[in-house]
DNA sequence: CAGTGGTCTAGACCACGCC
DNA sequence: GCGTGGTCTAGACCACTGG
């Protein structure tokens, strides 16, 4: 007796609502286009808005939304694709990357770097700061450390920071042979500093890429690239043409 | 007048908090120590348990903390390193490799690989799942999809699915002389079924690696392998020694 | 200024693991 | 059963964007 419930789902709701409003986006909606408020998205399905935006985080970790403050919420394109592998654009230095410098100080690295450079923890290494744009809108920020015995020819530079010198420690950089050793990819957070090089908020998920190169021998420079996770798919591999094309949404997972 | 306020700052609580819990699990914590329980420590820090949690979240994402339900909060040991790139430990198909051969059928793949393997939607080839365990806990999950075309010699075996066709199966793809081509790594939410295969509840965060392999002239397999995003580290490179390591934390981001 | 998403609260109940 | 984390609610206020 009583009310007759077909529930006993063990599914959240959170969850059936991703599932509804993936399929929503996949027939009823147009990249860019945007979706009604949340307090008037929640009200239609019938949850409280912290629920619905449970569902909204999950499509935006997905790449299938966009969210911005003030704004609304809008349909995301396919991912990028954007070549990390050993195509000799992601090679620091090459004049023709998809990278800007911007500065170059020399500073002590955290002990990780450090470690992997193998220089003493507190000694300070050349530290290159550069981003990374495509289709307008930046998708990574990089670090790179160098070790400073390996550019001697900087005496001749008159800045002491800023993108010239950046430049400057990139060209000395490319007249070695640097050769790709290894790198890892792990989840982070964007701490405070590249999150708004990113025009993302304070935690918003990145990839991280970690890159050691090697010349005469020893670990020369290591790159610490944060990669936005919501709109770039990395590509790894030996593929020399294509650098960064679009693709149609494969399986969430 | 009134209330002398310092605050004025525009960070919001649940990231304060998750500084000061990275802090305090970096300086007073071990490895596999329980946390006091989310009430507990909300109330410890004064704010609602829903705003904790938000920190939690942040820390079990960069693989800081691993949380149970009905167990606890522990402190997750450093990001298992995983080898994901030329190692021959990887190839489909060889001996002494980590993955665990679960089933093979013949079915309809999603759109998105029938167009990858240059079939039409529809058409069926084999896909062989199996799963990688590291350390006694399951990392990854696979799926690997093979032109029928390519393994003709399968009429001599005799199950028609389970873990001694799937072996078949990547016997017969071993003799081919597979080429790999490049992976792409992006973010991903666990759906139900790979949630189950890795111990985590649906949406958890897990790092989709594809990758397409090719022999005579043509790509013959793709694997779409999905990794727990909050314990694995993936390491792409030429190295061929170690495939398994550890290591200390890096930065966050 | 109005409207949006982002943060936060103080509760309640549920699902799970363990004893 | 009991304690844990997981889900959900109905509100409030804040921070930002845009007209």
């Amino acid at each position: 007796m009583g009310t007759t419930q077909v529930d006993s789902l063990p599914e959240p709701k959170y969850w059936h609502l991703r599932t509804v409003l993936t399929e929503a986006l996949d027939s009823e909606f147009t990249v860019g286009e945007i979706l009604p408020n949340e307090r008037d998205l929640a009200a239609r399905f019938g949850v409280a808005r912290a629920t619905l935006r449970q569902a909204l985080e999950q499509l935006e970790l997905e790449g299938r939304l966009q969210r911005r403050r003030g704004v609304g919420t809008t349909v995301a394109p396919p991912r990028m694709g954007v070549a990390v592998g050993t195509s000799r654009h992601t090679w620091p230095g090459t004049p023709d990357d998809a990278w800007d410098p911007a500065d170059c100080v020399l500073e002590t690295p955290p002990a990780s770097v450090a470690g992997a450079l193998g220089v003493h923890p507190g000694d300070a290494v050349y530290t290159v700061r550069r981003s990374r744009v495509t289709d307008g809108q930046p998708v990574a920020a990089e670090q790179l450390y160098i070790l400073p015995s390996s550019v001697p020819g900087l005496s001749d530079v008159d800045a002491p920071s800023g993108p010239a010198r950046a430049r400057a420690v990139l060209r000395e950089l490319q007249r070695l042979e640097l050769e790709r050793q290894e790198s890892d990819v792990e989840l982070g957070s964007a701490r405070a500093e590249h999150a708004k090089a990113l025009d993302r908020l304070p935690g918003a998920p990145v990839l991280v890429v970690t890159t050691r190169y090697r010349a005469d021998g020893r670990t020369t420079a290591l790159s610490v690239a944060t990669y936005r996770a919501d709109t770039c798919r990395l590509t790894f591999g030996d593929l020399g043409g294509v650098e960064i094309h679009h693709q149609a949404h494969p399986q969430a997972s």
